[in-house]
RNA sequence: GGGCCGAUAGCUCAGCUGGUUAGAGCACCCGCCUGAUAAGCGGGAGGUCGGUGGUUCGAGUCCACUUCGGCCCA
């Protein structure tokens, strides 16, 4: 019986991952590594889930945030501490309500509300979850372990509540204010639309552009001229700003119906004067225009507060259009209500928000705005108050879904969080916050804090958590209670509106008690005051909601247990997301946790210790975007948009089939396929590898199929749909007349297509997103994914294949040969494991690459540099594989095995050697590839030990790195070696010198003479790999090698700074053989540099480099020169022969598919001269071949017989199994 | 218009606090090795490190300006 299972090299890789799947799942792998580890328990690791909307499918970007969320707290989780991970889901908001609207037909707020918001609210709720199961399956399927059963939902009553409760506190601590927001607006729904509903109703329109004259006071025939595309808004006007900087001008027009003097900014003269005949008057600063005092245009009503009707400065005042003199009305243009704070100018609104000029705007009254335009303008030349009237062609943005309905800029009311009187605190929070990439800290993030504004808190819409004031309708005092208790304990009865609803109705959610409309009914009085405490009508900014989960995940402070487990998880260690939620999550939770939790706060909360900053996060690694091969983020819009069940599960393509020779009018462009092909159209097919060398395809039609298709190319995609004017057909996939027959396909259906090869699954996934750093924008693709996985994990798993193939054929048994677990000490005993300190050096030099790569992935991931940390273990599975391996194949394949005890000490250090790599491997693994590595794990350790370790690789220890296992000095040593074999196999290439013919001998001289000397046994390797006799250390090459003496700059450089010209300059006078010498002999060299004091330099402030001469068969590289022996004996050469001869016999034994056990009976055919030297090493080719004879003659019959050329001889070599 | 990031070989990307021969993989070509490998090894070709100017003994790396992309915001 096999200790491990054989694993096939038949990869299936999302097979593989669902039997891991599976088994985690049975034997509840997750739940069990949330448990508190005894001895090990280091405390907890606290990571945030930053929740995502489940109201759209999940695509790749998702990955790579799922990805390495899941990473750091496996880390942690294997290194003792405990990682609780709440899933959450955020729920309201305007996307939830979109998607509802669409649903429905209908758009904006009187819509809605003659839908009903109480149906369209519970619309709303069962909307969120609609994706949640895609969502719920890519997370498991990705490995992304995060508890799904226990997520916080924000539309829940307890996390509302939380959220009331942080509204509460900064209530009272004066942090919540009313005041103006200029929005967007639909007049026509009632709406106020988000930037990306806004930016998708541009339309070219035609507008009125005029110049209007604002007569100055106090100086008779004086105007101020502004520009205006919306002449309706100057009903509303309170002030005009000026550039102070600029140059203005008082001009005086001598002739026409537009005589008299006028002030604008000289840079616009020109184009708004035209060629009306004028002089100027003087010349003006705008900031000596500052205070002038002027009419407005009209004079319907007084603007509220403030000193209107004055120019006052402007930083958006430009000479790009206009008269540089802009007319200002706070309730209609977002800069205009911000330059009219700060100037203190007052506020006028004389449009309603349905659009409509107020009842004061006389003859105007009740009319749309836009509509009274020509009315206005008319009325203003009546006046003698229009200079000019025009038309401007511009981008004016119109409702998304009815497209006919303008926009308007409009003031609404709105809540703010005074978030700039604390932004001290917010960027001091964040200065001690650890950034990943570091330059967000004072880039990205820093200068938004540093341009803080108050946070427009409030939304008029209807999904989202109620804002919690109520305001009395008399007195207007307002009050913000904190709960549903607190609300009960002022009136008992106040959700008797929903408790009715609920009676009626018992499906309805009971979260729906704190949302909108049932919410909008709770009132209360309060004894001794006059007047009712209702509901301010609106609801609140979604990122509110989810900058509160730092509490709000727990109903923290009113849930039971809250307390407590919001004290055990504040602040973070680690949250991540990408980088668009700079101004998204990561704002709302930093600004949240610096205003609530000030100090004072804390301390009256009773938090044990009071959190210093940072809080509510200590690590945020920032991530870029996933962008589709060319570097484009990817949309559906697009369709360059490649679902991850591409990569993870199955490689398919939904395509246009066009049926070759059809007679259609595609004929031309899909060419002909044979019965054993599908053509596919010249496109890379988002990335997909259809285009790879034997590649096979399937065609699928309901449950038919044809499969082993190979795919050979046909027209141009654009031109397929260029021809049909139908986008699909850009993936087109061509059939022959039999396949479409036998599928009963026909042009212009739609078949699936699928890659016989499986696809490269989660691990691969993973890693391909692990290997690069993970905040720059990845390219991402189906051949990339491949590549990645082909270059580590593909590697991997064929030394696990390996290895489970000999240790079952040599019945090596770790448990039987008495480990009693994977650590060290478990193994100490065991027999045949000898200390490391007695291995040869190929395993020293192995286990020392480990504990290196141990310690460099702990490192890397300790400082949260992913990419680190896989690179290191990529390049330590480059070295397992390639080198250890390689070198050590032949160690597997020696006699004896460990079973019976005839296996020598050699080959049970391989064993040992390879089994707890693999194994320490595979816990270094465990969160990158987190299926490969469990798998791996289970088979090589869990297997053969059973109980005596974890069940599952993600419930083992991380291992530590075992210093006095690293020799520094053998790895630099085994990298001169290899180093020297690369320069000699580039001396054999050069020289057109056959690995396979041996060589008496190379020469090796080093550029640091001490390597000759430690080299030592590793010369033995470096003769083999060349096929050489014998490798010398010669002193000196002096024939064939010249030397470069040259400055060790970066030693140098702070030494003697400004003198390393002159440096340079003696050495390169002064001859290098001769320093070389020196150097060697006495340990320094002297320099003269110029008249100066000469300047002794010691071995480390110089470099000696060598380079090999021309006319030897010689290398040189960093590490020295090598000088191969040419010549080819007649002893070498016969020996040359016989490795010529193994070559051409294991061939011939493959081409005949023998098992590699199979013994063979050879026979050779040629001339003496080659049989003569073949039977002086007939043993080794027989060794090689598993030959139980070798006959020199004519082939046998029936023998499979091939001629063949070795060296100048012609021969027949004839190969028979041997049975038995 | 503001802010941030990026630009390095045909492609995908490394390149730490400045150190003088700029690396890897893929693809290509040549050669080799091979009974774990949809492999491996060696070599070759391919780069004025987007451009200009500056700081420095020394710049892919620092600074300024600039071009082109990407993202966020207005």
């Amino acid at each position: 019986m096999a200790v491990f299972r054989s694993v096939s090299t038949q990869y299936d890789f999302p097979a593989l991952e669902q039997r891991v799947l599976a088994f985690w799942k049975e034997r509840e792998i997750f739940a069990k590594s949330l448990a508190p580890r005894g001895d090990a328990d280091r405390g907890t690791f606290v990571f945030y889930e930053g929740p995502p909307t489940a109201n759209g499918l999940p695509h790749n970007g998702h990955v790579l945030t799922r990805v390495i969320k899941d990473l750091f707290p496996r880390y942690k989780t294997m290194q003792g501490f405990t990682v609780p991970r709440k899933a959450g889901w955020d729920t309201h908001g305007l996307p939830v309500e979109v998607e509802v609207e669409k649903e429905l037909g209908i758009h904006g707020g009187e819509a809605i509300a003659e839908y009903g918001i109480e149906p369209f609210t519970q619309r709303c709720i069962e909307s969120v979850f609609r994706y949640t199961a895609e969502w719920e399956r890519l997370t498991e399927r990705i490995g992304f372990w995060v508890d799904l059963q226990d997520a916080y939902v924000t539309f829940h009553t307890r996390y509302v509540e939380s959220v009331w409760w942080a509204l509460s506190r900064l209530f009272a601590k004066g942090l919540l204010y009313q005041g103006h927001k200029v929005v967007w607006w639909w007049p026509q729904g009632g709406t106020a639309l988000s930037a990306g509903e806004v930016g998708q109703g541009y339309k070219t329109v035609t507008d009125p552009a005029v110049v209007v004259r604002f007569p100055v006071d106090g100086d008779d025939g004086l105007s101020l001229l502004a520009w205006t595309t919306t002449p309706w808004t100057l009903a509303s006007n309170v002030a005009l700003a000026i550039g102070e900087a600029l140059d203005y001008v008082e001009v005086e027009v001598t002739e026409g119906d537009e005589a008299g003097r006028y002030l604008l900014a000289d840079g616009r003269r020109e184009a708004i004067l035209g060629d009306r005949p004028h002089h100027v008057v003087r010349t003006v600063k705008g900031s000596e225009l500052i205070g002038l005092r002027y009419r407005p245009p009209f004079s319907f009503a007084e603007p509220d507060g403030g000193d209107p009707f004055r120019v006052i400065p402007a930083d958006f005042v430009t000479l790009d259009q206009g008269t540089g003199v802009v007319h200002v009305a706070p309730a209609f243009g977002e800069d205009d209500y911000r330059v009219g704070r700060e100037q203190g100018v007052g506020f006028l609104q004389l449009v309603s928000p349905d659009g409509k000029m107020t009842e004061a705007c006389g003859e105007f009254a009740g009319r749309f705005c836009k509509e009274v335009d020509r009315d206005l303008i008319r009325d203003l030349k009546r006046r003698g108050l229009l200079f000019s009237d025009g038309q401007v062609r511009h981008e004016y943005p119109f409702c998304w879904r009815a497209d006919d309905d303008p926009l308007i800029q409009y003031a609404r009311k709105s809540w703010f969080v005074r978030t700039t009187e604390k932004i001290d605190g917010v960027i001091a929070n964040n200065r001690a916050t650890k950034w990943y990439p570091g330059h967000i800290q004072e880039g990205r993030f820093g200068d938004f804090l540093a341009n803080n504004v108050d946070w427009a808190l409030s939304r008029e819409r209807f999904w989202g958590t109620p804002l919690n004031i109520w305001i009395n309708d008399e007195t207007g005092a307002m009050d913000a209670p904190a709960s549903v208790d607190e609300i009960l304990a002022r009136n008992p009865d106040a959700f008797a509106a929903f408790d009715a609803a609920r009676e009626k109705d018992p499906s309805l959610s009971e979260h729906l008690r704190v949302h909108k409309p049932w919410v909008d009914h709770v009132t209360w009085t309060k004894a001794g005051e006059p007047g009712t405490y209702r509901r301010v009508p609106e609801v609140i900014d979604c990122w509110f909601d989810s900058g509160c989960m730092p509490f709000a995940q727990w109903g923290y402070p009113h849930a039971d247990g809250s307390r407590e487990r919001f004290e055990q998880a504040f602040p973070a260690d680690f949250i991540s997301e990408a980088i668009d939620q700079t101004r998204g999550w990561f704002y709302s939770l930093l600004a949240i946790s610096t205003l609530v939790f000030d100090e004072e706060t804390q301390r009256e909360l009773g938090l044990g210790d009071v959190r210093e900053y940072p809080h509510p996060y200590k690590h945020c690694v920032v991530l870029g975007h996933v962008c589709d091969r060319t570097g484009k983020k990817e949309s559906k819009s697009k369709r360059n948009y490649t679902p991850p069940d591409i990569i993870i599960d199955r490689v398919t393509m939904p395509m246009k089939v066009v049926v070759a020779g059809d007679g259609g009018p595609l004929n031309d462009l899909a060419g002909t396929v044979t019965d054993e092909q599908v053509g596919l159209t010249r496109d890379d097919h988002e990335g997909l590898d259809f285009q790879r060398r034997g590649c096979e395809l399937t065609i699928r039609k309901d449950d038919a199929s044809v499969s082993c298709l190979e795919p050979v190319g046909a027209g141009k995609a654009d031109d397929f749909a260029a021809a049909t004017d139908d986008n699909d057909y850009r993936h087109s996939v061509i059939l022959s007349p039999a396949i479409a027959g036998r599928l009963g396909l026909t042009t212009g259906d739609t078949v699936e297509i699928e890659d016989a090869t499986p696809a490269p699954g989660a691990d691969a996934f993973r890693w391909f997103f692990y290997v690069s750093p993970p905040w720059n924008n990845t390219r991402h693709s189906l051949a990339g994914v491949r590549l990645a996985q082909k270059e580590t994990l593909i590697t991997l798993y064929n030394v696990y294949s390996f290895f489970t193939i000999y240790a079952n054929i040599d019945g090596f048994d770790p448990a039987a040969l008495g480990a009693t677990g994977i650590e060290a000490a478990d193994l100490a005993k065991a027999t045949g494991f000898r200390p490391i300190a007695e291995r040869g050096e190929l395993d020293r030099w192995l286990v020392s690459e480990l504990e290196l790569t141990t310690a460099a992935v702990t490192a890397a991931l300790d400082d949260y540099q992913v990419h680190e940390a896989a690179r290191a273990l990529s390049a330590f599975v480059d070295g397992l594989s390639n080198w250890y391996l390689r070198r050590s194949r032949k160690r597997f394949w020696a006699p004896g095995e460990v079973g019976d005890d005839s296996a020598s000490t050699d080959k049970l250090d391989a064993y040992w050697t390879t089994w707890e790599c693999l194994v320490t491997l595979g816990r270094l693994l465990a969160p990158f590839t987190p299926f490969l590595a469990d798998d791996l794990f289970g088979n090589l350790a869990v297997a053969p030990l059973g109980e005596r370790v974890a069940e599952s690789v993600h419930l083992a220890s991380w291992p530590v790195a075992d210093e006095s296992r690293i020799d520094r000095a053998l790895s630099s040593r085994m990298a001169a070696a290899r180093d020297v074999v690369s320069l000699g196999l580039a001396a054999r290439s050069a020289h057109r010198l056959r690995v396979r013919q041996p060589l008496s001998a190379v020469q090796v001289c080093f550029a640091d003479p001490t390597m000759a000397e430690s080299l030592g046994s590793l010369g033995a390797t470096v003769a083999e790999e060349l096929n050489v006799k014998a490798v010398h250390f010669p002193a000196s090459l002096d024939e064939c090698v010249q030397y470069e003496v040259r400055p060790n700059f970066k030693a140098l450089g702070p030494k003697i700074g400004k003198r390393m010209p002159l440096v340079q300059k003696a050495l390169r006078a002064a001859d290098p053989a001769a320093l070389k010498r020196e150097l060697d002999a006495s340990g320094a060299v002297a320099v003269a540099v110029g008249d100066g004091d000469p300047i002794t330099l010691g071995p480390d402030e110089l470099e000696v480099r060598l380079a090999a001469k021309d006319g030897f068969a010689a290398e040189g590289g960093r590490v020295g020169v090598i000088v191969l022996d040419t010549e080819v004996t007649p002893e070498l050469e016969r020996e040359g022969w016989g490795r010529e001869v193994v070559n051409r016999i294991q061939t011939m034994r493959k081409d005949l598919d023998l098992a590699y056990v199979d013994r063979i009976s050879i026979a050779i055919d040629g001339p003496t001269a080659l049989t003569d030297a073949l039977a002086e090493h007939r043993d080794a080719i027989a060794g090689e071949t598993l030959a139980v004879d070798i006959a020199f003659g004519p082939a046998p019959d029936g023998a499979e017989a091939r001629e063949v050329q070795i060296g100048p001889h012609t021969a027949t070599i004839a190969v028979t199994r041997v049975a038995g």
